[in-house]
Order: C-alpha cells, then structure tokens, then sequence
DNA sequence: AAAATGCTCAACCGCACGGAA
DNA sequence: TTTCCGTGCGGTTGAGCATTT
C-alpha cells in the first residue's frame, strides 16, 4: 500500500472532521498529527490527558492514543502484510482467538488494529475456505476459537460475561480455545462443577494442572472455570514465543487442534526443551 | 455509463482492568 | 474498602474506493 503519512490518507478515507461537545472527531488533519508527534517525543508515550491541555489539541486522550499508536508511532509498518506475517496471524488467532493486542505484539510493527481489519478483510475468508475444504476430508470438523466456537459459545450462553471466564460445555467439538490434549483421552484432567449461578448450561469443565507434573514441564493450570485461563495460555505460549520458532512450526498441527496434544503442537517456547505432549504426564 | 454491491481501514464506542486517592 | 481516573482492548461504524452487474 505504502501509506504517504504526509499526505495524510486519513482525508481520504474515513469519517469526516466534525465537532462534538467540544471535541474534534473524526479523521486527523496532517496538522494535528504534527502536533501530537511533537508532544510525544518531547514528552513520551503516555499520559494521554495531559495532550489535549499541554497542546491545545481538541482531542480526547483516547483519540490520541488510538492515533499514535496506530499510525503515528515511527516503527509502524503499513500495509503490505507479507506471507508469513498473514501465516503468522493464522496461527496466532488459532491459538489465541481474537485477542488482536496480544497477537499484535507478535508480529513487531504491526498494530492490532490493523491486524483485526486485515482479519475480518481477508484471512477470515481463507480460514473459512481452508476450514471447509479441510472438513471435507476431515472426520470432526475444525473448529476456529473465536469467530466460531466462541459465538457459539455466546449463544449457548457458556461464555461468561466475565471474557476470561469460560465454561466449557462437554461437546469435544466446540472448544472456546484450542485445547493442547485431547479430553477424551484425559478425562481426568476435566472435573466436572456445578453449573454457575448466573445460569450456565450443563457442565462445566475445569482441566486442571496434572499433580504429578512441574511447572517446568507444563507450566499451564488451565481452569476454565477462573480467570487464569487465557492469562495462562497467554503467559505459557505468547511471552515465550519467538516469531522464528512458530513459523517452524508445522501449520498443519495448528489446524488439527481436536486430536493435538502439545508435543505435536510443538509449542516450546524460547527454550530448547520441547514441551512434552500431554499423555507425557501421567 | 450508471447503479449496486462489496471491500478496506481509520476511527469511535463501550467495557474492563489496574492503580491511586 | 470504595471510588475515581487513566489506559487498553475488542467490537463496530461509516466513508471512500473497487468491482460487478
């Protein structure tokens, strides 16, 4: 694409300037941009309030983050999303749903904004292309975490409005996140709870850390009955995933998370000790 | 050539979280 | 402990552009 910030292609694009309880909204002019990337590099990243007092700027500190952080900031890269950022993004939102921020974080230059649009724009179509083609030949369907599983998720009513919070239905087929091992062959890692009080249906399934296991060998305690769900597949896989090693990966692994475990997904981290698969465990 | 439709992407909105008072 | 405030995140909107009919 090759964004000229000069020109200011926001004008182009997008919602037209207007005032609203004193606030301009809308698309940047070439001036204010000038104006908050003076103050940030005078002053730095942060204190978002102080932009409109100390510059005058008629823009919240929301819009002023959203506009450095997203096309200002010096390192952004623009458009032209190569093939192994766009694999990259496949895998990741795979494993982590859509958690653009996070996903973003993987793929230096990149805004999660920018992310979710080309997500929504482009790869979801491939994904669900991929995803049919591979059901055909496949015997249980692949299931994407969040634009499918998820949603349906929220219409079972399973997904607490808590969004790190997820009670699992016992359908194997409808996982709201990858799961690393298969529960059929560990039934003994999902204990069945009461359902919630606000109302979830059915059982809960809460895959605990295997007793017997350290943390240097899986450092997950994946509950999906508490928060620590997501923060701990985010602490376990993405603060420890180098961009190298996932693009060594085997795609196809990503792609067959109902039968992986995670030695197949071979998920290792920065370290050269391979997590061992599951039924490694017990 | 004109209208309709689809696509792209910057920006906004609402909610949740964490820290400070 | 509670409230307030700043920040971050994900979903959604809407204008302009591109493509199709």
């Amino acid at each position: 694409m090759g964004v000229n910030h000069t020109s200011n292609p926001a004008l182009e694009m997008g919602r037209p300037p207007c005032f609203e309880d004193g606030l301009n909204k809308g698309v940047w002019t070439a001036h204010e941009d000038e104006v908050l990337g003076n103050y940030v590099k005078l002053h730095g990243e942060g204190k978002w309030v102080n932009v409109a007092k100390a510059t005058g700027l008629k823009r919240s500190a929301k819009s002023c983050r959203l506009r450095w952080l997203n096309y200002l900031k010096p390192d952004i890269k623009r458009g032209n999303i190569a093939l192994d950022e766009e694999d990259l993004i496949i895998r990741l939102h795979r494993l982590l749903g859509n958690r653009w921020s996070l996903i973003a974080k993987r793929l230096p230059g990149r805004t999660d904004n920018e992310i979710k649009n080309y997500w929504h724009s482009t790869l979801k179509k491939k994904v669900q292309e991929s995803s049919s083609n591979h059901c055909k030949s496949k015997k249980k369907p692949m299931m994407e975490p969040s634009a499918e599983s998820a949603e349906s998720l929220k219409m079972d009513s399973c997904l607490s409005p808590n969004k790190d919070v997820i009670n699992c239905t016992t359908s194997s087929s409808a996982h709201p996140f990858p799961l690393l091992f298969p529960v059929d062959e560990h039934p003994e890692a999902f204990t069945p709870v009461e359902p919630s009080i606000d109302g979830g249906l059915g059982k809960e399934i809460v895959a605990e850390q295997p007793p017997e296991s350290g943390d240097e060998i899986f450092p997950v305690n994946i509950s999906c009955g508490n928060d620590a769900l997501w923060d701990s597949l985010m602490d376990f896989d993405v603060d420890q995933l180098c961009l190298s090693e996932i693009l060594e990966e085997n795609f196809a692994s990503f792609s067959e998370f109902d039968s992986m475990t995670v030695g197949e997904c071979g998920i290792n981290g920065c370290q050269d000790d391979p997590l061992p698969s599951f039924s490694d465990l017990g």
